[in-house]
DNA sequence: CATGTATGTTTACACTGTAAACTTAGCTGA
DNA sequence: TCAGCTAAGTTTACAGTGTAAACATACATG
């Protein structure tokens, strides 16, 4: 072990080789993805934009498969976590908590568009690798917690967790999508508006349609 | 006006110049596009499969995207009607309309996979053509005319039934999404185990989280 | 210092979407 | 009837794509 001075500086970009490559591959990825969309999204492109040879790539990940693959998975673990961001500053009221989380979820959606489309557009013939399966899955974990608390302090019902809080995922996960696809017209310009459209839209998937 | 006798047959192939092209590269493209997946529809395959070459697409579609977009629209009538024809076997129910409306959107959806990825993956960046937009917010129509029958019967809350319907339609049109994508697992063979999960799914919509 | 191996580059190939020039066939009016 | 017009289809061409194979280089290690 070397003196103390030594820091590696995990992703550096030494004069070298490259220094890592596959961490700026996934940057220009992002780059890219949000300015020309996923159906045009380019390896070559990429790779001209990561400075580096078009065939690259293939030293890093299997195909452009597996690139986008990787990226989704980033997405997931993201949004995953502003979920969480968003819940958490509500201290108790676990309703309200749904509500942010809610909030957050169109606004990661609105403001990464692209990469939205790409986590959520696995081709329905392949096979999706465990691990993105399991990063997609992992949306409802903050959600399972909220809903879990909200049982406990007997404000929601007592029913599966799991299935309540796929309720409340699928529900903004739809409302996220028709956005984004912008097949749902919303003054997106106006923030407030749209905010307000997505906070009584999880009211209403909490106090129901019934009654 | 000529006999009784001339039935035209609207959609004939004669054997001139074709007949009518452009509904054979719909079908075509739709065959495909259940074959190959969204990504990787090729309209140069799509003109063989019509037995055309492949130059001959430009005199019906403007490109690519024109073709995929009037697919996309077929899609949507198509899905309303499935939707409307659900709902109406049932009687007077209006929470059974809607828990039959929610199993054949996703039965529909695990019918043609691609070509529901196809209809909602409109690019973000892109102007969307009104027509498509309408023919996709038309898929509302059938679930707000369900909701006001039941908020007249006073089994709904007195709420506007288009931010009702449009929980109903989000939630079920998320939980579709993420089957189709492979990204929930479902045992898909076992249609009575994923047709209980969308029934339960739209039971807790109706009766909601709270309480 | 020689050598092996990870990392990049070049070259090649089949395929894609689209534009332009060309060809054909059916219709239309004199 | 038939010359000419126009819609419909074909050929040719081009730039761009994903990926595989052969080649080159620079670091790491004996």
């Amino acid at each position: 072990m070397g003196p103390i001075a030594s820091v590696p500086t995990v992703t550096s970009q030494n004069g070298y080789h490259h220094g890592d490559l596959r961490n700026a591959l996934l940057q220009a990825s992002e780059r890219l993805l949000a300015k020309t969309g996923v159906a045009a999204l380019s390896l070559r492109e990429v790779a001209k934009q990561a400075g580096v040879s078009h065939a690259a790539p293939y030293r890093h990940f299997k195909g452009k498969a597996a690139l986008m693959s990787g990226l989704a998975q980033s997405g997931f673990s993201r949004l995953q976590i502003a979920i969480r961001m968003a819940a958490d500053k509500i201290p108790y009221d676990p309703e309200q908590k749904l509500v942010e989380a809610g909030v957050a979820y169109v606004h990661l959606a609105l403001r990464h568009p692209a990469l939205m489309q790409l986590m959520f557009s696995a081709a329905p013939g392949q096979v999706v690798d465990r691990e993105l399966r399991q990063a997609a899955m992992g949306t409802l974990d903050p959600l399972v917690d909220i809903i879990n608390t909200g049982i406990e302090a007997g404000v929601f019902r007592d029913r599966d967790a799991h299935e309540l809080a796929l309720v409340a995922w699928t529900s903004m996960h739809g409302l996220a999508m028709l956005l984004v696809a912008r097949l749902m017209e919303t003054d997106m310009a106006d923030k407030k508006s749209l905010d307000g459209l997505v906070r009584s839209m999880i009211q209403n998937v909490i106090y129901g349609i019934s009654r």
